[in-house]
DNA sequence: TGTACATCAGTGAACGCGCGTTCACTGATGTAC
DNA sequence: TGTACATCAGTGAACGCGCGTTCACTGATGTAC
C-alpha cells in the first residue's frame, strides 16, 4: 500500500482522539500504549514515529480534550444562558460518558501528579475556559467575576465527580441537581 | 524471633496507614504492592497473610482516610465554627499533603472507577462527612440542608483539584481564596 | 520503457522492568508428654 | 528437666503478564537515469 498526502498527520490525530477518550475513561496510568494503539487500528510499533513518548501523548491528548471542551462552551454561549451551560455539565449524559467530557472531572487529581508541561498544559486550558465562564456571568468583566467563575467550575467539577462515584444512581441525581441550584446561587449572587 | 500479643494487627494498621498515604500520594493504581510494603519495612510476601488482594487494601486503605477525615471535622466541630472548617480544607498545608489530607480531593476519578464494594465504602464515608458537615450550616436540620453541605463539599473538592494543579503557585492561592469566598456565600444564603 | 534505488507508514518481535500473586521455607517461641 | 513437635509472622525467590520502548524489516509507491 502506498499512502495519500496526510495520511500520516491524519492517524495521528485519529491516535489523539482514542487516547484521549481512554485517558479519561481509564485513567492516564492505567491506559497503556498497546491498547490505545489497538483501537486505533494499529500495532505497538507505529506509536513512536508519531510521538516522542507516552507523555508527550498524554499533553497532546489532555490540549485535544480541553480544545474540545472549550469548543463545546463557546456553541453553548450563542445558543444557551449560563444556567443552560451549568446544566449541561452537571448532567446525566455527561455523568455517564467520562471518555467524551469533561477532562477536569476524569482526570484532575492525576492532572496534579504529572510532569510540569502537561500541568503547563492543563493551566492553559483552564484559564481559558474560565474566561468564558466569567463572560457570562452577570457581573462580567468585574474583577471579582473571574475569580467566581473559578469557583463555579470548581463546584461543577467536584459535584459531577461526586456523582459518578457514587453507586446510587438516584443519590447522583440528587448530587447534580444540587450542584446546579448551588452554582446558580454563585453565579446570580455578586460577592459583597 | 517471637511476636508479642497484637503485633500482626499492629503490623496490618501500620500497612493500612503506609497504603493509605501512598494511594493519595501517587494514585491507586500507580502505588504498587512491593513499594508500599517496602516503605512498611516489610518484604513482598508478607502482604498476601494480611490481605486478600490489592483491592481489600484500597478497601481498607481508603476507610481509614475516609474515618481520619471525618475525625478531624469531628474535632474542628466543636473548636471551629463552619468558616473555620473550610478554611482549614482550602488551605496552603492542606493544598501542599495529598498523601495526609482528603482522600477524595486526591482520588475521586479513581474512585469512581474502581468496584462496587470500594464505591459503597466510599458512599458510606461520604454520607457521614457531608452530615456532619450540614450539621455546621445555619439552617441545619432543614430539607435543603443537606443537599447544600453536599454541594459545598463539591465545591471543595473541586477547587483544591484545580490549585493542586495548577503550577503558579501565586494562582493557586488565589483559587483557593475565591473557593472559600463561595463556600461562605453558600453556607449563608439558606435557598429560597 | 525498463530498472535500480529512495521514501515512508506501518509491522511485529524483542528488550528490560515492575506489576500482583504464590509458595516453599526460616527461625523464634510455645506446648505436650 | 528434656525433647519433639506445632505455631506463626515474615522472607525471598519465582510465576505469568503487561508495561513503555526499540529496531530490523516489509511492501507499496515515487524518482533517477
Amino acid at each position: 500500500m502506498r499512502f495519500e498526502k496526510g495520511h500520516k498527520a491524519a492517524t495521528r490525530r485519529h491516535i489523539v482522539d482514542v487516547a484521549s477518550r481512554r485517558f479519561r475513561r481509564d485513567g492516564v496510568s492505567a491506559a497503556g500504549i498497546a491498547g490505545i494503539m489497538g483501537e486505533a487500528g494499529l500495532t505497538n510499533g507505529a506509536f513512536y514515529p508519531h510521538f516522542e513518548s507516552k507523555e508527550a501523548l498524554v499533553r497532546e491528548a489532555l490540549t485535544s480534550a480541553l480544545a474540545d471542551q472549550q469548543h463545546r462552551l463557546d456553541e453553548e454561549r450563542t445558543s444557551l444562558d449560563l444556567e443552560g451551560a451549568i446544566r449541561r455539565y452537571l448532567n446525566r449524559v455527561h455523568l455517564e460518558d467520562p471518555a467524551g467530557g469533561c477532562p477536569s472531572a476524569a482526570l484532575l487529581p492525576e492532572i496534579a501528579r504529572q510532569p510540569l508541561p502537561t500541568r503547563q498544559t492543563y493551566e492553559e486550558g483552564l484559564r481559558s475556559y474560565v474566561s468564558t465562564l466569567a463572560a457570562l456571568l452577570p457581573d462580567a468583566g468585574s474583577a471579582a467575576s473571574g475569580r467566581r467563575a473559578t469557583a463555579i467550575f470548581g463546584l461543577m467539577v467536584g459535584t459531577l465527580q461526586l456523582a459518578r462515584a457514587v453507586p446510587d444512581a438516584a443519590q447522583a441525581e440528587q448530587i447534580l441537581e444540587g450542584g446546579v441550584e448551588a452554582a446558580l446561587q454563585l453565579a446570580r449572587a455578586p460577592s459583597s
